[in-house]
RNA sequence: UGACCAGUCUGAACAAUCGCGUGAUAUCAGGCCGCAAGGUAUUAUCAUGAGGAAAGUCCGGGCUUCACAGGGCAAGGAUAACGGAUAACGUCCGCCGGAGGCGACUCCCGGGAAAGUGCAACAGAAAAUAACCGCUGCUUUGCAGUAAGGAUGAAAAGGCGAGGUAAGAGCUCACCUCUCCCGUGGUAACACGGGAGGAUGUGUAAACCCUAUCCGAAGCAACACCUGUAUGUAAAGGUUUGCCCGACCGCAGUUUAACUGAACAACAGGUGGCAAGCACAAAAACCACGUGCUGAGCCGAGUGGCAACAUUCGGCAAAGAUAGAUGAUUGUUCAAGACAGAACCCGGCUUACAGGAUUGGUCAUACU
C-alpha cells in the first residue's frame, strides 16, 4: 500500500478552491475529483484506481521536527483508513493539519480523518470489513 | 565538605503490534507509460537508516560553471601586537601588553590621533591659538601678569612634593609617566637596566582617512563528468518526387466522461506538413549504468612538539531521499526525556539546550 503524493502546486490550489471541504478539530480535509485517475490506473501495475494524497503542514505549527512528525502521523492515518474501510478511489485528497495537531495522539487524528471522510461521503458502507 | 574555574564524554532504555526509505537474495508480472532508447510493479527474508548542534548561513576551503589566462594602477570588501599550526580562515595553539578576579582563570580588548580633514550634544568662563570668577602688580571706573584654586563634563591642558616668585607657571630640581638612544635576555612582540630630552594638542579611526596583508564572479528541487554495452535513442528534422498549408511536434489546462477514454488546446521551446523512396554526420535534447557520499575521514597505539599539530603502524567503512525514508500505538523501568531533522561535501565560528557521567585545578574551612 503505497501513498501517491500530489507534487504539483496547482492541484493543491484547485483542491482548496473547488474541492469538498470538511473541518475537524485537528485537521481539514479537501477532496476533489482527479481527472488523471484513469491514466494513473493504466500506469498502475495492479490496474486499480488510486487516490492521490497531499499533506500540508503550516510553518506556524512548529519546527521541522514537529512538522515531519505530523506528516508521518497523517500518512499513517490515511494508510490505516484505506486498509480498514472501503474508501472511494479516483480523487485528490488534501489533508491540512491545524495547529492543535502538534500535541495530539495519532489515534485522535485517525478518528478525525474517519469523521471527515465519512462526512464527505468518501467511504462506501458495508462490503469490506466494518471493524 | 562547601563555593568556584577549565575541559572531555553522553543526549532514556527495553518488549509487543503495525508501518516506511535504501541495498542484497529469491519471487511475481509481460501489462502499462514513453516517438524511441528505456522505465516501472507483488510478496518474503536479511542487512541498514539523522545531530551535537543536522540550525543560523557568519567566515574559510573543496567541487562545478563562466570569465581572465602576463604585469601594474584605481575602486570596493575583509583583516590588524608577535611567533607558530593548517588546504585555508576572521579559526586554533603559544606568547606579549592592557583590563578584570584573593585565586584557578577570563575577555565581541589589541596598527596609526606629532600625514591630513572632521566631530565633540547638554552643562560649563572655556572643548583647543583657553582668562569668567579668583590671585598679584601698577599711573586703579582701567591696563598688565598669572593655569595654584573654582561650578560643569565622558574628557579641562602631565601627576605629586620642594625650590622659586609680586602672584604664578616644567620656570628649576627629585621621583613617577611619556618619547628617543644604548646595553643585556628573547626567533619576535616585549621585558629589565642605564642615559638623554623638556614634554607637543583631551577624546573619537564601530567618522573620513593613512599604513601593511589578502581577495575574479556565481552556484544545488542544481550542475557536471566518464563510458556507450549492436559506433545508446531521437517524434517533428535532411534529401528526391508529388500533393497541401494561419500547418505540425510538444504541452499546462478546459469540456465531457468513468473507458484502450474522447474532443479542444495557451505560453515557452522546436519544426514547414503529408505520402513514398534514399541516407543518417554533428549538435541541442533525452536514456541507461557509473562518478561527484573514501573524505584535509574516524578509532587505537607509538614517535616528535609546551601546545595547536605533524608523522608511522594497525583497524573500521553500514543515511543518501527528491513533496522528501527513522514513525505510531500499548506496556514496563528510571535520574521522567531539553534543544531539535541530513539535502553536494569538509574545517571553524555563533546561537539553542532537560539533565547525567567524568578528568584536572583554585579558594575557604576542618583534620593529620
Amino acid at each position: 500500500m503505497r501513498i501517491h503524493p500530489i507534487s504539483e502546486n496547482h492541484l493543491y490550489k484547485k483542491a482548496y478552491d473547488h474541492g469538498k471541504k470538511y473541518v475537524c478539530q485537528h485537521i481539514v480535509v479537501y477532496v476533489l475529483t482527479d481527472y488523471h485517475a484513469s491514466r494513473l490506473q493504466r500506469e498502475n501495475p495492479l490496474k486499480q484506481k488510486i487516490n492521490r494524497i497531499g499533506l500540508a503542514v503550516s510553518k506556524k505549527t512548529g519546527g521541522a521536527v514537529i512538522r515531519s512528525r505530523i506528516r508521518r502521523i497523517l500518512r499513517a492515518a490515511y494508510t490505516r483508513l484505506e486498509k480498514e474501510c472501503n474508501v472511494r478511489k479516483g480523487y485528490l485528497v488534501v489533508i491540512v493539519a491545524r495547529s492543535s495537531a502538534a500535541s495530539v495522539k495519532s489515534t485522535d487524528i485517525y478518528e478525525n480523518l474517519y469523521e471527515a471522510m465519512s462526512n464527505i461521503n468518501m467511504i462506501e458502507t458495508g462490503e469490506k470489513n466494518a471493524q
